[in-house]
DNA sequence: CTGAAAGCGCTTACAG
DNA sequence: CTGAAAGCGCTTACAG
C-alpha cells in the first residue's frame, strides 16, 4: 500500500478536473456528469483515497464524533450501556470517545475541553456526582443525560431507569420474603439514581406504617474496594451476628449486594433464613453466587437505544426536540437472596 | 459563559498582537516578552479561550489522539486493559477511541480507516482472529499489538501474557489434583494467544507421557452465549454423566470455566470431586461461584502499562524503538474447582 | 456541468 | 521580540 495519504488536490490533478469537482463526487452533493463522476472514482478506488476527516470536520464544524462521559467503565451496566451506544452510532457513521471520569471533577472538566475541542457533535453524560449542566460548555452542543439530573431542561433530554419503581419492588420483595428489619445499604456520595432509589424505600416503610429513622439508612463512607469489603464484613458482624438487629437488606447495587453475601457466608450468616438480601441492576456475578441474588434488572439495551435515537435527532435538527424525562421499565428478579 | 468558540484571531485582536505571537505564548515555543506573554494569558483566561485541537490536528498532521481496537469490551481482561490503557494515555495528554469490533471483520476494517483518517498518533490492536499487520493502513504509524500476533515485525510491538506456561501451570494443576482424563475446551475460531494455550496444554501431555488425541482437544464451533451454553451442557451430559470420560476441564478462558461449573451444577455433577476444573483470565466470577474456580490470572495492569510505554516511545521517536516480544507472566490461583 | 477562490483555526519558517 | 504569509485538506457560495 501507499505510505503516504494521498489528498482530493491529487485525485483532482490525476483526474484532470478540480478540486471542487471531486469534492462534489464524493459528497455526492452538486452537478456532474456521470462520465466525470465515474471516472473520479475509479481514481480514488485506483489510489486508495480517503477523505481527511480532520480537515473535513475543520470546514464543516462538525466531527462526527460524540462523547460519553461515564464514571467507571469497570461497572457492568455502565460499560453495557455504553457499548450499545457505541455499537449503534457507528452503524449511522459515528464514532464515539469514551471518557471514564473515575468520579473525579477536574477529570470529568479536563474531558470536557477536550471533547468540546475536539468539535463533537453530541454529549452523552452518564451517571456522576452533581447535577450537569451545560453551562459547563462554553458551546451549545446536544446533551442527553443518563441517569444524571440535567441543570436545566432546555434542549436536553433526561433518561433513566424507573429507580422509583425499582426500588419499591425491592423493599416490597424484602417485605413479602418476611423481613421485618430493613435497613438499605447505599453509598455517601449518591447520585441522583440512588437518591429516586432511597426515595422508593422510604415511600414503602410509609406504605406500609413501618417507622423509619437514621437506622434504616446506612450510608458506606467513601473508601476503596477492599475497605469497602471490610467495611460491610464489620457491619453485618455487629448488626446481624452479634446484635440480630438487622434481617433485610437493599443493597442500592449488586456490587453491594454480592459483597454482603459473600461476607454473609464468611460469617456463618444464614441467607435467606436469618438474612434476606436484594439488589439492584443484574450483574453477572447476581446469577452466579449461591444463593443467588435477587435484583432489579435494568434495560441497558433500552436506554442506549432511546439516548441515541434522541441524541441523532437533536444533531440533525437542533433545538427542535422538547427536552424529556424517560424512565425505562424495570424488572424483578428473584432469587434464592429473598427465599426463591 | 459564551456561547460561541473564540478563536486565536480574536485573542490575537483583544491582545493588539499577531495571531503568531499568541500561537507562540500558548505553545511557549519561539520568543516573546514576558510582559505580552502575561498579558496574552489574562486575555486568554478572561474569554475562557480553549485551543481548537482539530485546527491544530490538520496543521500538525497529529492529533495527540490513539485508538484501541478491541473484539469484545465486555471481556474482563479487555475491558480492564483498555480501561487501564486510556487512564495511562489521558494522564500523557491523549485522547483514546475505542473501537469495539465484535470480532467482525468488516467492521475492523472500517474502524481502521476511520481512525487513520481522523489521524491517530498510534494504534494498539487488542486480540483479534487473524495476525495484524500495517499492511493494512495506508500510513505507517506506531502500532502495538496486545494478544495478536503482528504480521510483520518492523516497528511493531507485541505483548502478551505467558500464555504458554500458564496454559502448563493449568494443566499441571489438573494433574496434581489427580484428573486423568482431561481435555482443553476452546473455540473453533482461535486467537494467537489461544494457541500459545493448546500448545502448552500439549506439551504437559508430552512431558508426562501421556498420550493426546483429537478427543482431547474440543473445540466450540461460533454461535451465541446461550448456544454455547446447551452446547457445554450437553457436553457435560454425555462426558461426564452418561460415560464418564472426562474427569478434568482446562477452560480456554473463565468465561467457559464458570459456564462448565454452572452446567455441572445443574446437572449434578459432583465438582472437584468427579470433575476437576480450571480457567484462565481471573474474572470477577471465577471468585464467586462456589465451588470457586481455579484459573490462571492475568496482569492486565502490567500489559497496559508496557503498551502504553513502548506506544509513547514509538510516537515521540519513531522508528528509534526495535521491535519487542514482551511476555508478562501469569499467577495460578487454585480454588475449589480443582480441589483446594 | 465545472472552476477559482475564500475560509475553517491553527503553526512556523522567513524576514525584520 | 514580533508580524505577514503560506499552508494543512477540505467545502461551498459565486460566477460562468
Amino acid at each position: 500500500m501507499n505510505k503516504k495519504n494521498i489528498s482530493i488536490k491529487e485525485i483532482a490533478k490525476l483526474s484532470g478536473v478540480s478540486v471542487a469537482t471531486v469534492s462534489r463526487v464524493i459528497n455526492n452533493n452538486g452537478r456532474f456528469s456521470e462520465e466525470t463522476r465515474k471516472r473520479i472514482l475509479k481514481i480514488i478506488e485506483e489510489n486508495n483515497y480517503s477523505t481527511n476527516v480532520i480537515a473535513k470536520s475543520l470546514r464543516m464544524k462538525k466531527s462526527n464524533t460524540i462523547g460519553i462521559m461515564v464514571p467507571d467503565i469497570s461497572n457492568f451496566f455502565f460499560s453495557s450501556t455504553v457499548q450499545e451506544i457505541e455499537r449503534i452510532m457507528f452503524e449511522q457513521g459515528y464514532s464515539t470517545i469514551i471518557c471514564n471520569t473515575a468520579r473525579n471533577i477536574d477529570k470529568e472538566t479536563a474531558y470536557l475541553r477536550m471533547l468540546e475541542s475536539k468539535m463533537i457533535d453530541g454529549l452523552i453524560v452518564i451517571s456522576g456526582l452533581r447535577e450537569f449542566g451545560i453551562e459547563n460548555m462554553s458551546k451549545q452542543i446536544p446533551l442527553i443525560c443518563i441517569d444524571r439530573k440535567p441543570k436545566d431542561n432546555d434542549n436536553t433530554a433526561f433518561i433513566e431507569s424507573d429507580h422509583l419503581e425499582g426500588a419499591k419492588l425491592a423493599t416490597t420483595e424484602l417485605i413479602n420474603a418476611g423481613a421485618t428489619k430493613i435497613i438499605i445499604m447505599m453509598h455517601a456520595l449518591t447520585s441522583s439514581s440512588q437518591e429516586a432509589r432511597l426515595n422508593g424505600f422510604v415511600s414503602v416503610f410509609k406504605q406500609h406504617h413501618i417507622p423509619i429513622s437514621d437506622h434504616n439508612i446506612v450510608k458506606i463512607p467513601k473508601m476503596n474496594k477492599e475497605e469497602e469489603v471490610i467495611y460491610i464484613k464489620n457491619f453485618l458482624q455487629n448488626n446481624c451476628v452479634l446484635s440480630k438487629s438487622i434481617n433485610g437488606i437493599f443493597a442500592i447495587n449488586d456490587s453491594i449486594g454480592v459483597t454482603i453475601l459473600k461476607d454473609a457466608k464468611t460469617l456463618g450468616i444464614n441467607v435467606p433464613h436469618n438474612l434476606k438480601v436484594i439488589g439492584f441492576d443484574d450483574i453477572p456475578e447476581a446469577s452466579i453466587i449461591t444463593p443467588g441474588l435477587s435484583t432489579i434488572k435494568q434495560d441497558y439495551r433500552e436506554i442506549a437505544k432511546r439516548a441515541c435515537e434522541i441524541l441523532l435527532n437533536n444533531i440533525k435538527s437542533p433545538g427542535t426536540i422538547t427536552p424529556i424525562k424517560q424512565e425505562i421499565p424495570v424488572t424483578l428478579i428473584k432469587r434464592g437472596s429473598t427465599g426463591t
